[in-house]
RNA sequence: UGGGGCGUGGUGCAAUUGGCAGCACACCGGAUUCUGACUCCGUAGGUUCCAGGUUCGAGUCCUGGCGCCCCAACCA
């Protein structure tokens, strides 16, 4: 099972039985766009993570936006959904199912006081919300009486204002730090039609309003959603709390996927589409999961792309070589190899005798048995024109003038001469078959080079497909549109060996030494099309070409230290002589009073000063002093046996971490006698070395390293050891 | 009166919660090969954003900086 900070939260809250140990996500889209490469994140792990902790995921579409939503895109995402290789089973839901339910607590916020109907002009209301900086101002309708705002509630729904009038706002908290949370609009008034619920309704719910109540509806307990919804977090808390959901869903946010080379905004996305910049929504060079699945990425490369990337907080954008390693993966394993040839050359092969056919594997012998396939072949062939050259390079291994070389499966061929049409250009060559022989001595180092039967030939159209953009980040430099690459798809028309005259729609293949196809619906029989989905990766750097440059030092992403900080003022400065500690723990005393306090209280019981000011200002500084399960005069009691070498400094720490379950004092002695009853310390190291053989022997082996992990271990057996008398048992240990 | 987040090789993520800084991709070598693919070995690449502090020991804890992202749609 993949593991990331998600994962171990909802391990977390099944171990706190939080939920009942029940675990029920949600893929929440908004039916107004196709579903692109970031939505399969999130499918990903919103069904991989039910699946994982035996629970379900449900398939909800909030639909709350009349304007932009569709039937259309219902269909384009539950499709990516099927494809990717999940299923929601009977739990298809919509937040426009919940319109009524939705109203009637919008009532109830009223009558509790929570909400009211506000008539500030859009303009006026953006006036009023005030600024990151300050505060905002209340509206004038705020204060108004619950039974008022239930009335012009009912008027709202019952269409008696126009489009803008007036809102219904949660009443929060005008001046709060979250701008969130600044009395946000619950319902807007949006005559328009809805494409499932009709004109039944004029109002409309907002997002933050309807999302969180909805999943609270469907018993979602882990609300997944990407990292600008942080600051939304408070709000979807705020309403079911206030409608008093007792087990609310809880919200976590993650980064979403960001990909080089690759733009998924539905802006972008939609206008490439209506520019006619790609051939619609499923264009293969699309990052829409309709382009990839025409393109032939197989949806199991989709998963494992998704899952290498991980999940995490940070925001990041990963390299597009991933996605196309994650491919190349997972075809490999699978696409039957066929010959085919992008750009033909006639070649007569002298020797190669009458027609026939052979028979060759679908896949190589270390991926298991494959059924094969039938290839004809005569004397001619077509080989592609790429694979000849009169000038060779260094490390060239295809054909040239004399040279040999290998055809796939059918033996070795010498090049014996060109044909060239009047204008001199290559129009042809002649070969002739090496004798068994000459094809020993010939022997290995040949390359090999695919090739097609003339007369069986299928004639067949191939679209090589490149990067959408070349740029890196389109559209960050210049014009997202002057980023497009102007070469993106090249159509050749090829041929094909004859087993491909009429592939299923949406077949993979790989054409041996060219890449993966896919055959493409546009495919007619006799006529196949295919979508390159990935070119195979290139490993032949000519010799004779100049040393790759290396590749330019990044930049020193860290900025220099700033200059350094001007000298503390006069009282830390003082503080720090007078405690013994450095500026940054006399900075803390200064700046906190009590702590300086505390520090002294326990100087007076006896601790070193230094060391009751690092205490309190260090290991202590997160605690508020009067949430301290002690007094200072114990710990500063403490402190002194420490200094005096009656107490281990290790033992100390223990207590202070396990404080709460008992006072200091308690918890010391209880260590003390704990430790007092442990075996000897040397008696506990080769208890240590035997449980970590391995481990062991590597340190036995000189790996110093090791070292420190086994002090750790040590630590933990006997919090109280004196670390030095430890290490040096250890190093014993380790040399015996 | 601003708030909420995030900083670990080129990229994406880990690090048993204070104890060996690791994995994958990319890159670069080499071996193998009837696909210049795949596979297999290997090299290189790190001031864990910076500066202090606590500790036997800090990516992890504390203090202070710096940088980046998000929030002021009647979008989601």
């Amino acid at each position: 099972m993949a593991s990331d900070f998600i994962r171990q939260k909802v391990i977390e809250d099944n171990r706190a039985g939080k939920y009942a140990g029940r675990v029920m996500t949600r893929f929440p889209p908004e039916p107004n766009g196709y579903p692109h490469i970031g939505h399969a994140k999130s499918i990903c792990l919103n069904f991989g993570l039910a699946a994982d902790f035996g629970g379900v995921c449900n398939l909800r579409f909030d639909d709350t936006n009349p304007l932009t939503e569709d039937m259309e895109y219902v269909e384009a995402i539950k499709d990516a959904v099927r494809w990717l290789g999940f299923d929601w089973g009977d739990r298809e839901y919509y937040a426009s199912d919940y319109y009524e339910q939705l109203y009637a607590w919008a009532e109830k916020l009223v009558l509790q006081g929570d909400a009211y109907v506000c008539f500030l002009s859009e303009e006026q209301f953006k006036d009023c919300r005030g600024t990151v900086q300050g505060p905002g101002k209340p509206s004038p309708t705020r204060d108004t009486s619950p039974e008022q705002n239930l009335a012009l509630l009912r008027r709202m729904k019952a269409g008696e204002f126009d489009e803008g009038a007036c809102v219904l706002r949660a009443k929060i908290d005008m001046a709060s730090p979250n701008m969130k949370m600044r009395d946000p609009p619950m319902y807007r008034i949006k005559k328009a039609h809805h494409y499932r619920r009709g004109d039944a309704w004029c109002i409309y719910p907002m997002y933050d309003y309807a999302h969180g109540l909805s999943d609270a509806i469907e018993g979602v307990t882990h609300s997944l959603c990407t990292l600008e919804f942080e600051n939304n977090r408070e709000l979807y808390d705020w309403y079911v709390q206030k409608v008093g959901f007792a087990q609310p869903p809880e919200q976590t946010e993650f980064a979403r996927l960001d990909l080089t080379h690759v733009i998924v905004s539905k802006r972008y996305l939609r206008r490439l589409v209506e520019e006619r910049r790609v051939d619609g929504w499923d264009d293969p060079r699309m990052p829409t999961l309709a382009g990839l699945r025409r393109r032939g990425v197989p949806a199991a490369a989709i998963r494992a792309f998704v899952e290498r990337v991980g999940v995490a907080r940070a925001n990041s954008v990963v390299e597009y070589a991933l996605l196309e390693h994650a491919i190349r993966e997972e075809l490999h394993k699978s696409a039957p190899r066929r010959l085919v040839v992008e750009q033909p050359l006639p070649v007569v092969v002298e020797g190669l005798g009458p027609a026939r056919s052979l028979v060759a594997a679908d896949l190589p012998a270390e991926l298991g048995p494959s059924e094969g396939r039938e290839v004809p072949l005569s004397e001619a062939i077509f080989i592609e024109r790429s694979d000849y050259t009169d000038a060779p390079v260094p490390g060239w291994k295809r054909l040239s003038p004399g040279g040999v070389v290998r055809l796939r499966h059918a033996g070795l061929i010498r090049c014996v001469g060109e044909d060239r049409g009047p204008d001199g250009a290559l129009i042809g060559l002649r070969c002739a078959k090496l004798s068994e022989g000459e094809a020993t001595a010939a022997g290995k180092g040949v390359g090999t080079i695919h090739w097609v039967d003339q007369a069986t030939a299928v004639p067949c159209t191939l679209r090589i497909y490149e990067l959408l953009f070349a740029a890196e980040r389109p559209g960050t430099e210049r014009d997202l549109l002057e980023d497009l690459h102007p070469d993106s798809k090249k159509v050749v028309q090829g041929v094909a060996e004859a087993s491909l005259a009429a592939p299923a729609v949406g077949a993979g293949f790989q054409f041996e030494r060219l890449g993966f196809f896919a055959a493409d619906p546009d495919s007619r029989p006799g006529h196949p099309v295919f979508n390159r989905v990935v070119a195979l990766k290139d490993g032949f750097v000519p010799k004779a070409a100049e040393p790759k440059a290396a590749p330019a030092k990044a930049e020193p992403k860290r900025p220099a230290a700033p200059a350094k900080a001007e000298a503390a003022p006069p009282e830390v400065l003082a503080a720090a002589a007078a405690w013994g500690v450095s500026e940054t723990v006399a900075r803390a005393l200064v700046g906190e009073p009590a702590r300086a306090a505390w520090a002294e209280a326990a100087v007076a019981a006896g601790a070193p000063r230094a060391d009751a000011a690092n205490l309190v200002c260090n290991e202590l500084a997160r605690i508020p002093l009067d949430s301290l399960a002690f007094e200072p005069a114990e710990a500063g009691a403490a402190l002194a046996a420490v200094a005096a070498g009656a107490l281990p400094r290790g033992l100390l720490r223990q207590a202070l971490a396990e404080v709460e379950r008992g006072g200091l004092g308690a918890r010391i002695e209880a260590l003390r006698a704990a430790a007092a009853a442990a075996p000897a310390l040397d008696a506990q190291i080769d208890a240590l070395l035997g449980d970590h053989p391995a481990e062991a022997a590597r340190l036995r082996a000189g790996d110093q390293k090791l070292l420190g992990f086994f002090l750790g271990q040590l630590k933990r057996r006997a919090p109280s050891a004196d670390p030095a008398e430890a290490r040096r048992l250890l190093q014993a240990a380790a040399g015996a």
